[in-house]
DNA sequence: TTCATATTACAATAATACTTGAAATATCAT
DNA sequence: ATGATATTTCAAGTATTATTGTAATATGAA
């Protein structure tokens, strides 16, 4: 993931209706969820549905697959996880004081504990 | 960290230049910088800069301190580290498959290789 | 006090993002 | 074909964010 790519997911991450969409299609894991279910789920209507599961879809933090009538969106966990790794390796250097001020650590360094 | 916290710092982070300057003061680290060299180092005039790091400082991604005529603005890990927190605890529920996906564990579950 | 430096605040504009409702498309069932 | 369902597309309006240049504030030095 480059910094254009991380900025982009960062945008699309930063919304609330788009986060509930990310939660829901975390817990649906790999048998994902209809527009329309994750438009009740989250209490939005189709249009904005489309709005925003599509910044989604562009930032590749989560596919799409039509099924009969149906589309069906799953969270793209690599792409997440792509973003996780650049904040910490690319943007933040590894650093050591990141690593101590949260519970997350990499395999350039790994930390023993953790003061969550 | 709750959600709308979360979303200020998302939305705090998802920027050319605000993304520049957190990378120039995590290598600053304790030492922070001045707001002038901040905005030599990431090319952006005085009140550009005023304005990105501004953002930051209200998501509580960076602080500041004035010294003399200048102000020395430091990076938050702790802020940082909460986020990357909130989005594998809270927001992916500490999704196994999302620590499959990238090199980034937490204490709730630790997974033994990686596959960065 | 006056001047230079460092930074912020403000105002005007431009650019993006969001919301809403209506119309269009795609698929399936009859 | 016709009608029903699921979703997207579009257009209009609103709101938010970003950029630019200028003015204001704060500090220190002469």
């Amino acid at each position: 993931m480059n910094e254009s790519q991380a900025i982009d997911a960062l945008a699309a991450l930063a919304h609330q209706t788009r986060l509930q969409i990310i939660r829901h299609l975390v817990v649906k894991g790999q048998n994902g969820d209809s527009a329309g279910e994750i438009g009740s789920a989250v209490d939005a209507s189709p249009s904005k549905i489309t709005f925003h599961i599509s910044a989604l879809e562009r930032a590749g933090l989560v596919g799409s697959e039509r099924v009969s009538r149906q589309i069906i969106y799953r969270i793209h966990f690599q792409q997440l996880g792509a973003l996780l790794n650049y904040l910490v390796e690319d943007c933040c250097a590894n650093h050591q004081e990141l690593r101590g001020c949260c519970n997350v650590e990499t395999d350039n360094c790994r930390s023993s504990g953790s003061d969550k």
